[in-house]
Order: structure tokens, then C-alpha cells, then sequence
DNA sequence: TATATCATTCTAATCGATTAGAATAATGAG
DNA sequence: CTCATTATTCTAATCGATTAGAATGATATA
């Protein structure tokens, strides 16, 4: 009922008294000039119609849509906690998404998600290309990129460098970089007992940061010890289990690398309980650089991810794929990672 | 190079040997019926082909999308902190709609954002529907919802009740019977002197929360002071200051109701930091429920915000509206809040 | 058996924009 | 002033699916 009728391209046309091809060149500026006065009066016709294309029919005859999807991991599976990280890339994405026309649809996996679902959406012409956020390392998402190679689809992932191997770009970071620089950055500070909460190592993220933890330890010349590696899970109370039991260690670490801002919250919460200060007695650093990081007591050191520059960086890097010429390949960019310094290490 | 040719509903008809509207009614089973037989050969021949039909050509002529478009307030103008609760609202909403066939188009707004763009969106047929998500009151959302009521497109409010005089639906939460039990509970504990950290009062659920604690106490028969009230901002630093100023008084109160947990986390920071011991010698509560909640020392008592709920409840809503016959009038639902006892009150 | 009735299927218009090819107007050359 | 050339504009096909209306085949009725 409010709905008022849609104003086509023949409105236009009928009411600058010209066909409708002429509008076209008008609005697309091009392929055929138009003269001067024809276009103004078809852009004034525009205006005072307030004449806005149908994508769909425009879609339809130029086979694109000008949409991207995001497909997103399973935020049940690892904890609504993960999509905070979410946002941030999307900000990234749109910023300079917004500026070239295109728009986002979003797509978040569910559990036991049909890959016919997913399948149907790349297949029906909804989208030009897509972001894929898988994250874990898991049989069930080799599948997920092998049906998009096989649509043709321009990829790009996020936060996964493996997927390389299907011929997508991706955007990813420098784990193993960033945990390398924490811990020499606790080893430059005079401690030689460190010890590290791992995350999930289904993860890669979590694989990478417990090797660059490892890497920095052999650099320094001392060896690794099985004792003072814990976790296997990114929880905040599994973090809290790890400390109790480093703390129970005949020698005890001085320093505490958690693989993530939200573990080294719980380690330091475990050892405020039992006495400890921080960082007087024991070190602490995360991994995220989380909105509560700066806030928690003491603020927390820990090595910043710049997710809307992720985002920023694969949006740039779909637009280069959608809009490929042949001499354009698919390429991986990994993006350094520094250690903001605050109180707590 | 990798692109396969699209395969079309006529390729799907010469196979079957039939012609396209056949193969149409097969897929969408009806208008019209179809023999078992050829029905069977149709199934087959799109199964074969691996034929999926195209959706621009299919809302063109049908004038739909079966898209919704999520658009959400300025995340940079507030911190990207708020929108972590655009995940899981965003994760609620998906989980109704994808079971109806419809796809989320998310566009955040940016600082600045040009109107004309959203209008650009919302007429080229891309979305059949919107969900508005601006929180905040200010003279630039009234310029949108009006845009919004004028292209006739049907619109779901999110986190805002006052768009209801557009003739929006709309689903809120009970921000005042939030924060009058949050109250209330502090007052049955035995707390006579009660503060609270507000938030930034252009927000509605600001000014609401502030409503609920002021109605508490009334409703208790206490007098409402003006030096109990501090923030005006959803800052960390300032519910710091604003504590700070709480101690000062010669009369400091007992407990502290913040209008968010991050404010309730700035709270309890400065509380430490001046020796005072939580909830033993100042109780705390905060609203929101956020993942970092449970895992303060101590754990924070706090109104939960059941946001997947609100994202499920407006995507009911808005495909009440999509789908909508003309007996189906806008409503406003508003989701009540609990608290949730942890160990700060 | 001839005809009315119902079930299926086919033909072709339609949604709204883009764009070759045809047609026309405007300009320049001789 | 006529013809070639260029600049504009118009006509109509096209993208791929949906769906009324026409056509066909099958079944039932008299």
C-alpha cells in the first residue's frame, strides 16, 4: 500500500522523450556519447523521477551481482566469543567494498551446515566472489574450498594461508612472527622460565603461535620443555587449570605467553587467587589484543591483530580477483603483527 | 578460465525433453501439475547437470530478492566494541531466515555516511526488507527511517522502540525493568546507598536504564541524589573517574549499579586500586552479560542481554512483514531481562 | 463413436536494463 | 549543392526464469 509503483528506465525515457538506450548511455557514461542537452534532460528526468536502476535486471544481462559473501566459520562450534574478531573485518571489508560499488552478503556456517547450502548460494548467480573464514583446520572444510574451486568463484581467505594450495588468494598474519617477538621480548627481559598456554591446535593460529614460542626459545639457546606448555583449547578456565599447574612445578616459570588475550585473562586471574603479582612475580602476555585488553588489571602486553586492515587488505585483494584480467594471479599477503606494550609483562 | 558455462533452465529442458515451464513447475511444484513421469526425468536432468536457477532472473520477474538488509550504526562513531553485539544478533537472525530461503546483506554505516547511498540500496531491488539497527538517537537517524518509510520497504527495528511511529515493527528489551531489578536486588541486599554509572544519555537504552535505577529507588522509598549519578559516556576511563568521584564524598555509597559491564569493569578497577574489596565493602552490577563477564575477579552479576533472541525474534518479524498480508499489522515486542547472580553483589 | 472434461505440456510475453545493428541527423569535403 | 563521414539516437535482441493462454493428449460421458 506504501509501496508506490517502481520507476523504470522507460519512465525515464518516456519522460525525456528518448529511448531508453540513451538513458543507459547517460547513466553508465557510455558505450555511445550522448549530446549535451539530451543528457541533461535525462538526468534531470532521473532526478525528478527519482529514478534508481534495478540491479537485478542490470545483473541479469551483465551476469554479476556486485555482492560478496562472507562466509564465516561456525560461531556455536568455537563459542559466540570468536565473532568479535568478525566485526572488525567487516568494517575493513566495507570500507573499501563501499567505495567500488559492491555490497556484503553475510554467511555464517552453522553446525552439520549442508554443503549443498553453500553450494546453492555460489551457484545461483547471487555473488561475484567470496570471503572464506574458515579458521579451524578440520575435514569439514577441505570440502567447503574444493566446492568453490570448482564454481570458479573468485576467492579469497581469511586468516587461512593453507588454502593456497586451491589457487585463492588469502590475507592472513604472522603468528609464528608475533609469538616469536612476545617471547623474546620476555627472554630480553631477563626471564629464562617461560612458560605457554597454547590454544586449540586444531587451529593453525594456535599451531603457529606455539611454534613461534618454541622458534624464540631455541634462538635463545634454551631448550624446550614439555612441562611448561599447557592448554589444548582456548578457554578461559582451561587457561586457569594451566597456571595452577605450572604453579605446582618444583621451579616454576617467571613468565606466562598465552596464546590468547582471553587465556592470559584467566592465567592472570589464577595467579592474583594465589598470591602471585603481576608482573612483579610472574610475566604475562596474550594474543589478540582484545577491546578488554587495555582494561584489564594490570593492562594487558600483548600482540595487536589488525583486523579491519584484514579486512581492507581482502577486500582489495576480491576486487582484484573479481575484476581479473589474466595477468592478475592470486596472491597471499601476510601481515606483520606488533607487540603493544602495556603493564603486564 | 576455470568458469564453467551457467547452466540454464533450457539446458535443463532439452535434456529432459521438455520445455522450460515444465521445468519450472517441477522446481518451484506448481503452478501447474506435472506428470510423475516427466517430473522424474526433469529431477534427473537438473541432478545431472548440476543446475541451479538463477536468482536475478527469478526475482526480476517475481520483483523480489529474497534478500534482507542489516543496517547497522557506526561502528567507529561508538568504538568498535559495540559491535560485538551485532555477532550474535546477526547469528540469531540467521538461523531463522536461512530455514525460509533468505539471504543478509549487512551494511554498516560510516561517519558521514551519505544518505543517498542508503537510498541507493534500498531502491535498486537488492533487499526485500531491512532491519535498522542505529541505537542512538540523533538528528541524523530521523533523515534515514523517513527514507526508509518512504520507499515503502517493510523494516524491523533493532535495540530501538521509538522507530514504531513510522509504523516500523520493532524489537527492544525492557532496559528500565532491567536496571529497576538490578536495583532492586541491591536494595533487598541491604544497600541504602546506591550510585550509578550511566551511559551516554543521546542513547536511549541509556536514558532507560537510568530510569529503572531512579524508579528503584523511589519505588523503595529513597531520595534520588544528584552526586550518586556520574558517566554520561560508555567509557572504561570514565567509569573510573566517576568512582573516583563516588569515594570522594563524605558519604561514599555501597554498591554500584553501571549501565554496562564495561563500565562495571572500570568500576571495579578503581575500587581495587583504592583498597576496597568487592562485594564486600562496595557491591557492583553491570548490564550486558558479555563474554568477559563471567570471567572478572570477581565475576560480574549483571542484566544478560539475550541478543541470538533479539536477532531470531526480528527476523520473525521482518518475514512477517515481507510476507505480509494486510492483516498483519507492525508490532513492538520487548524481550524481558534477568539477571544474571555472579559473585560482585 | 462423438463430445465434453480434465490433465499436461508448449508457446510466448514478461520482468528491467544493456548494447549491437540500423536509422537518422549533423558536419565536412569537393 | 551532393556525397561521404561522423555523431547521435532508435529498434529490438538478450540475459534466465515465471506463468497466463493456447494446444495437445487422455479419460469420461452420453
Amino acid at each position: 500500500m506504501n509501496q508506490k509503483k517502481r520507476v523504470t528506465q522507460q519512465d525515464v525515457a518516456n519522460l525525456a522523450g528518448v529511448s531508453t538506450a540513451v538513458v543507459s548511455y547517460v547513466i553508465n557514461d557510455g558505450p555511445r556519447p550522448t549530446s549535451d542537452e539530451v543528457r541533461k534532460r535525462v538526468l534531470q528526468a532521473i532526478e525528478e523521477l527519482d529514478y534508481h536502476p534495478n540491479v537485478l535486471a542490470r545483473g541479469l544481462r551483465a551476469g554479476n551481482s556486485n555482492t560478496i559473501a562472507f562466509i564465516d566459520h561456525d560461531y556455536h562450534a568455537m563459542g559466540v566469543f570468536t565473532s568479535a574478531y568478525t566485526a572488525p573485518i567487516l568494517t575493513g571489508i566495507m570500507e573499501q567494498l563501499k567505495a567500488h560499488g559492491y555490497y556484503i552478503l553475510v554467511y555464517p556456517l552453522v553446525v552439520g551446515e549442508a554443503p549443498t547450502n553453500v553450494e546453492m548460494l555460489l551457484r545461483s548467480g547471487r555473488v561475484d566472489g567470496v570471503f572464506m573464514r574458515l579458521v579451524e583446520t578440520s575435514p569439514k572444510t577441505d570440502p567447503l574450498l574444493e566446492l568453490v574451486a570448482e564454481t570458479g568463484i573468485p576467492c579469497v581467505c581469511i586468516e587461512e594461508p593453507g588454502a593456497s594450495r586451491f589457487g585463492f588468494s588469502a590475507v592472513t598474519y604472522d603468528n609464528a612472527g608475533g609469538a616469536f617477538d612476545a617471547t623474546t621480548y620476555l627472554l630480553e627481559q631477563g626471564h629464562r622460565r617461560i612458560a605457554h598456554i597454547a590454544g586449540n591446535l586444531r587451529f593453525g593460529t594456535a599451531r603457529a603461535r606455539l611454534e613461534g614460542y618454541q622458534r624464540a626459545l631455541v634462538n635463545f639457546g634454551l631448550p624446550l620443555e614439555d612441562t611448561l606448555v599447557s592448554g589444548g583449547d582456548w578457554g578461559f578456565s582451561q587457561a586457569r587449570a594451566s597456571v595452577a599447574q605450572f604453579l605446582s612445578l618444583t621451579n616454576p616459570p617467571t613468565a606466562i605467553f598465552a596464546a590468547s588475550d582471553r587465556m592470559a585473562a584467566g592465567a592472570i586471574a589464577e595467579l592474583l587467587g594465589h598470591g602471585y603479582r603481576v608482573p612483579q612475580d610472574v610475566a604475562v602476555i596474550g594474543f589478540d589484543d582484545i577491546e578488554m585488553a587495555g582494561h584489564l588489571t594490570p593492562p594487558l602486553t600483548t600482540v595487536h591483530i589488525p583486523l579491519i586492515e584484514i579486512g581492507q587488505c581482502a577486500a582489495d585483494m576480491i576486487l582484484e580477483r573479481v575484476q581479473a584480467g589474466p595477468n592478475n594471479a592470486p596472491r597471499t599477503v601476510v601481515l606483520p603483527l606488533e607487540l603493544t606494550r602495556r603493564g603486564s609483562a
